[in-house]
DNA sequence: GACATATGATACCTTTTGGTATCATGTTGG
DNA sequence: CCAACATGATACCAAAAGGTATCATATGTC
């Protein structure tokens, strides 16, 4: 099991959060979604750039535009790490009681 | 639905996912992880305070140690952010789908 | 009580991160 | 072709994070 670091640390922070919250809305440009906040384009393109590394979103060329839409490879990998890590509390949980019961005997 | 942050964030670092996966087999003071790395106490100690924040560990005094322990809710409260996001994912498709389907009529 | 041990707290340094300003590149439209 | 627009890239700055060294405090042991 490989733990998805890159999309941990986009998810990490509360101006990327909102970045998704608006691209969970409509796809958007770089320059439209820097005219939701106080920041600039370069600002607003450096997060975008740690939210595809976490494969938390997609950039298509359209032209002379940079479309840029949710990618749900980020959040399946989150999903599947939670999957891996319940069985793995499960199975602790499960050596744990083993130990206790082995205690009584 | 309040993004866990912090624990996003805690979990978005490879040196405090290591220590995570010790805890994992056995529970351990600071001075016992730090044992494992080649890093000071101080060092570690910084990393286990951002795991408190995240709700991944808790901790226990017992005489002058203290015990560090997994703590699920950090565990849970990702797994709550992820049936959240796929309720979302799926209500986003069926509006597509059915946008779609207006557009052949 | 005196001493060793386990830890917390603070100051300090270095690197990374969040952000701006500026310039270079590519695309659309007349 | 040329002007306007959308973006990428770079240099630069301030703030936060990762890490060490050092000192203060609390607990166990003799």
């Amino acid at each position: 099991m490989q733990i998805p670091t890159q999309t941990f640390k986009a998810l990490g922070d509360p101006t990327r959060q909102q970045i998704l919250g608006l691209l969970a809305m409509q796809d958007l440009t770089i320059a439209q979604v820097a005219g939701h906040f106080d920041m600039t384009r370069a600002g607003v393109k450096k997060h975008m750039k740690i939210l595809e590394e976490g494969r938390l979103i997609n950039v298509t060329p359209s032209g002379r535009e940079r479309i840029n839409t949710l990618n749900k490879d980020g959040f399946n990998a989150v999903a599947d790490w939670v999957t891996y890590f319940d069985q793995f509390w499960d199975d602790k949980l499960g050596a744990l009681k083993a130990l206790v019961e082995e205690d009584i005997k």
